[in-house]
DNA sequence: ATATTGACCCGGA
DNA sequence: CTCCGGGCCAATA
């Protein structure tokens, strides 16, 4: 059922860290759905549970998904820059203290 | 049942 | 930096 794998998707979001940031497809990938990226943005779309963390998953590329300019995109740097993040244009700057290690050898590889 | 549409991803040009 | 093409998968029309 779709449903569940929402569920699932949904569980990993929330056990992301305060600070640290995933991809769409890192979160399916952890969820177990290898191909998944687009499911987890589906799953992300539709759930508004209150203390779901979505602001921390952004595109593999580090910028953020959703249309630049608009309230949600507004709100999601917001939140963002309230956990140390700084934003550079749509993007996601490299020069974090606490960043998720896939997610940075993903974007920018190995240190 | 087919077609289009996304909060996607990747490699190449 | 942008643009393309191909792949992906569930929701929606």
């Amino acid at each position: 059922m779709t449903a569940e794998r929402y569920r699932r998707i949904l569980q990993v979001v929330a056990a992301i860290p305060p600070g640290r940031v995933m991809s769409y497809g890192e979160v399916a990938r952890r969820a177990g759905f290898p191909r998944g990226a687009r499911l987890a943005a589906a799953a992300l779309r539709g759930a508004n549970e209150p203390g779901l963390p979505w602001h921390r998953v952004v595109r593999a590329d580090g910028r953020i998904a959703l249309a630049p300019g608009s309230p949600a995109f507004r709100e999601q740097a917001r939140r963002l820059r309230a956990e140390g993040w700084t934003l550079r244009g749509t993007r996601l700057a490299r020069d974090r203290t606490l960043r998720d290690p896939d997610l940075d050898r993903a974007l920018w590889g190995p240190d």
